[in-house]
DNA sequence: CGGGTTTGACCTGCGC
DNA sequence: GCGCAGGTCAAACCCG
């Protein structure tokens, strides 16, 4: 039952922003789900979800007014664990022509580096949302620039926006 | 005026 | 011990 806690990604119903988007074009790929303190996490999820993110072109206007869908991603320990500060870290491979992808969060850029491993520079966000240190990894896929890898980091401590 | 973004510099960790 | 890569911060600038 490995991301039972992420079941919350799906949105069934919420679809009201459909007819909102630029590009309806929301299809992401979950790369991988691993927690700092269980590696056997790692690439144990592999899904391929098309049903509720919202990618926004450069200069949106008002398309933050839907809910988020549940997109927004929270630690439900519903495990052993306790430790409500664990690192969880998710990698996502989304389909986008922009970075942009409003996921109900209001993200601030606070750093930008060209990496070896990919021609392109790599975004950095962290939530501006006091309380919440959860920051967010943004970079383009080297081999497919039409993809968009983006890795949350942390956990949200705020109610969904 | 405030918040957000930008770019370069600086720091840290790891590998050799 | 040094070099490289990755990550973070800060000052300045731009936009709303």
């Amino acid at each position: 039952m490995s991301g039972g806690n992420f079941r919350s990604v799906e949105s069934p119903e919420t679809n009201d922003f459909s007819g909102n988007l630029n590009f309806e074009f929301s299809e992401y790929l979950m790369i991988r789900k691993w927690l700092d303190e269980d590696p056997s996490f790692v690439d144990s999820e592999f899904s391929v979800q098309n049903s509720g993110f919202r990618a926004n072109e450069v200069g949106e206007s008002g398309a933050r007014s839907s809910q988020p869908g549940g997109s927004t991603i929270r630690g439900e320990n519903g495990s052993s664990r306790e430790r409500q500060e664990a690192r969880e870290r998710v990698a996502f491979k989304t389909k986008s022509e922009v970075e942009i992808l409003d996921d109900g969060v209001r993200w601030r850029k606070y750093g930008k580096k060209k990496v070896k491993s990919s021609p392109n520079p790599r975004n950095y966000y962290k939530c501006s949302v006091g309380g919440c240190h959860v920051k967010k990894r943004v970079e383009r896929d080297g081999e497919d620039p039409r993809f968009v890898i983006t890795t949350y980091d942390g956990v949200h401590n705020h109610p969904g926006l």
